[in-house]
DNA sequence: TATACTGTAATTATAGTAGTTACAGTATAA
DNA sequence: TTATACTGTAACTACTATAATTACAGTATA
């Protein structure tokens, strides 16, 4: 699986606890990536409408939504991010035998399932509850 | 993701299936992978007690348990599998935002409810669910 | 018109995953 | 007792998914 989902989460957190512009390498810099990599997964955040993006001098990210009405399965749709699915697949769509033949589409079934399961989870967290982790931190326990 | 629990799953249908002792090379030619690679994944489900193994000639492995009491959710744990952990990681530990050290902890534990989510639905599932499956395929609609 | 951004693509580097080979250990049967 | 056919496991190679780098056209601002 990739990062794409962790690195949205907390752009989108570092956003709305700044709540001013944000340029992407400023950005990359907190999440420890690259900018062009920031930029992309920004986009996607922009075209779902969950920030907006100004270019030009002075531009950057913008959280303008209210954090406790974002949810993390917002977030994971807006990517289009698959949690579950694995590249490889068993078996094959050619062979005789129906175990050999249809056991990879059976697992893509299976496999969307668990993303529907971990979105449903994801709907009951909201970036606020996030932010609340990230500023009051539990005791540890030493 | 690796496709670890795919290849159980199908191994385990194809014993269950067969009901006689298979060779890791039988089993890998269904699957359409390598002996070795099977050999690695059983040896966990056989630890597990999902099924057995018989060294020596004629051996093999050999699932003699009931398909409708062992739950996917079963064959998951033998593995140890993690369906949502990704490698990469956000921000780092030492870093004085605490965004961007505290981010990861928070999606190390957001992705570990997305496995027990995961878990919890493939409770539901059982071996025998996917054989009917199998040899029941759905009328395909053309 | 210079500057500082985004959006995006092309390329390179790295690392996670699968495949290959090899061999010690073990059960079976001739 | 020896040949055969397996598992279990490790070491190594190959592949492919992922992240990093570089570059540049487009755009907003001053």
């Amino acid at each position: 699986m990739t990062g794409e989902f962790s690195l949205a989460v907390h752009g989108l957190i570092y956003l709305s606890h700044m709540d001013k512009t944000i340029s992407s390498e400023t950005l990359a810099k907190n999440i420890c990536t690259n900018p062009a990599r920031v930029r992309k997964v920004m986009a996607k955040l922009k075209k779902a409408g969950l920030l907006s993006a100004r270019e030009g001098a002075d531009g950057g990210y913008l959280f303008e939504g209210d954090p406790a009405r974002i949810t993390l399965a917002q977030v994971a749709r807006a990517l289009q991010f698959s949690f579950t699915a694995p590249a490889w697949r068993s078996g094959g769509v050619d062979m005789d035998c129906l175990v050999a033949s249809g056991m990879a589409d059976i697992m893509d079934q299976v496999y969307s399932e668990l993303d529907a399961a971990c979105l449903s989870r994801l709907e009951t967290v909201t970036l606020a509850d996030i932010l609340r982790q990230v500023f009051s931190p539990p005791p540890s326990n030493q």
